[in-house]
DNA sequence: GTGAAAGCGCTAACAA
DNA sequence: TTGTTAGCGCTTTCAC
């Protein structure tokens, strides 16, 4: 069994030194083209591959970033970490996954930099971390948090707008007619809850009352919760339902849409529901949802490069100026709020 | 900005040779209990952790694997990529997840090992994948395939037995009474089709004629396609559809239900529906689906297991004997047959 | 059981 | 512009 090529034999066979072929690898400038391009050749002709282990150690950089989210078969995050895997591999990192189910202990061991190794990069998602155990952290690893709470500028942070995505869609509702429009997936009294905000903001601008009771909190995100909360809803309201409801998420829409169908009512003849996240069921489900779909690239992408901004800024010692950033989001409009097909608007 | 501490520290924090702390992180045998109390003390105080890049060099390996996947957002690659994680994991493996999005080049290239870097493994979910792709590869990499594909004992394959998980599952249809059973998913031309012979075999056995004209292929693995082959499926026989269908993946089979909803058919009461996969949006739909629950834990640990045995062989000079292992699966009853609420059996 | 030293493959000073 | 060489942190002979 032969041994794999070297750096060494790329040199030897192109009759350079190992500096100029890590030249012609590394896209440094000052080559001359004859000299690329008779380099490239000789790692055809052999077969060369950089062995990244030996890369990474000579430049002290773990080469892998580390993305934390509750879980990847829900689909949000499964999506999610496709475009992380994409954004990274871009700057050359690994992406190590590791799933926390939630479990607030795993999340803090991220946070702690507890890995199998050292992490050029962290990007976490997680309700659970608030800005007091951020402010306790000590390690230094480059951190990105994702998700809708706000961590009041003590990390670099990304994510949608989310009180005017919520807003945006119970204006929606409230555009295509909607008086009386519940809300499923946030208790009442939290105030700090972004969607709820935009709820209200929407909600108040049309002049339509709010009522607590129409506010219903979910313990988890699953489809059975928000099932339970809309029968709930329904069995309050006996006769009088409300004639849509805004729902913090896809999962919980789907929920609330069966609820909906157990009771004999109509999606959205008699109720309309509008989801967030934009999860592929949405496109399957029948009625198919109108969502909010965050641009998931841009969430990736925008932490991936901050990452790589925070390392570059702590090799150089250059200070990093933490900041929110905000990527884009639509209102993909489906059945599940007009009954026809699928437009899409802002 | 302090360095951070290495092995040699540990050592001398310790007071001993590097060769010993080497050895308690190894877990070697031979060390006292003391002594590795003492170590193991000295590599908390100091917070000591690896450097898998130096480890991995030294150890000549990549530390990495690849798992190739059509798209991480469908919802079955994304279980399963999550219990190969974990699984990998125990193995002390990172995982390098790329996305072929059904690129047959991208799979070929992953093949021939065309990675950043070296990988000490590849798992590779494929249809397009065959046996001549297989035959034609000169790579040594460790490889695992997954999926119904028969590769005729050249690799190592992991997978359920998906001829008899049709059968089950059509089975079940039968048990409940139905007589007419339409597939769709697959060319009634494909006689490689393990999910089309089982459906075969159940029919037989049962005594039921086989239309060919009641199987329907598609194109891709969409909700939209099921939905389309359905309605083409009821225009064909109108007032007077199958009384079942057996669709070769749950997100086909909920583009299916989507199509009889639409035609004023109701699942389950006019028409019974059966899925494959055990998708999570399978619990949240309307009605809740019954599928085949391939045991997903068992093909990472079994796929990862094999890795770990193909590289330890190929170390040694040992041959590594091929083989095509199988896993368990479930037959999952939801609403979508029965009406009632979740069983299961097998 | 423990300790010294070579080497894994690459990068980046430093020279030329 | 290109060549030489000293590490990066770990494992692992091979003596002790």
């Amino acid at each position: 069994m032969t041994t794999r090529p070297r750096l060494a034999d790329v040199a030897a066979r192109a009759g350079v030194s190992m500096k100029t072929v890590s030249n012609v690898i590394n896209d440094f400038e000052h080559v001359s083209p004859q000299m690329r391009a008779r380099v490239q050749a000789a790692i055809e002709e052999i077969g060369y591959r950089p062995n990244l282990s030996a890369r990474n150690l000579a430049l002290g950089r773990a080469g892998m970033i580390a993305l934390v989210v509750p879980q990847l078969d829900m689909p949000y995050f499964a999506a999610l970490a496709g475009q992380v895997l994409e954004a990274a591999a871009r700057s050359n990192w690994v992406v190590l996954i590791q799933q926390s189910a939630g479990d607030p202990t795993v999340e803090r061991d991220a946070l702690a930099g507890h890995f199998p190794q050292r992490m050029d990069g962290l990007i976490l998602s997680s309700q659970r971390i608030g800005p007091a155990e951020l402010r306790e952290r000590t390690d230094r690893t480059p951190l990105v948090m994702l998700g809708e709470r706000n961590y009041q500028g003590l990390v670099q942070h990304v994510a949608i707008d989310n009180v005017a995505a919520a807003q945006t869609a119970v204006q929606h509702l409230i555009d295509s007619g909607r008086q009386r429009i519940a809300l499923i997936g946030s208790s009442p009294t939290d105030r700090r809850h972004p969607r709820l905000r935009g709820y209200r903001q929407a909600l108040r601008a049309a002049g339509l009352p709010e009522r607590a009771d129409w506010i219903k909190p979910i313990r988890s995100n699953l489809g059975e919760e928000g099932e339970r909360q809309m029968a709930e809803l329904l069995a309050e309201n006996p006769g009088n339902p409300p004639d849509a409801v805004f729902c913090v998420t896809d999962w919980v829409a789907l929920g609330v849409i069966r609820a909906l169908q157990t009771h004999g009512l109509r999606v959205p003849d008699d109720v309309a529901v509008v989801g967030f996240d934009d999860i592929p069921y949405g496109r399957a489900a029948t009625p198919t949802l109108t969502t909010i779909s965050p641009d998931r690239a841009a969430i990736a992408s925008m932490a991936v490069a901050s990452l790589d901004a925070q390392l570059t800024a702590l090799t150089t010692g250059t200070p990093y100026q933490v900041s929110n950033q905000q990527a884009s989001y639509q209102l993909i409009i489906r059945e599940s709020t007009t009954g026809s097909h699928t437009r899409s608007i802002q």
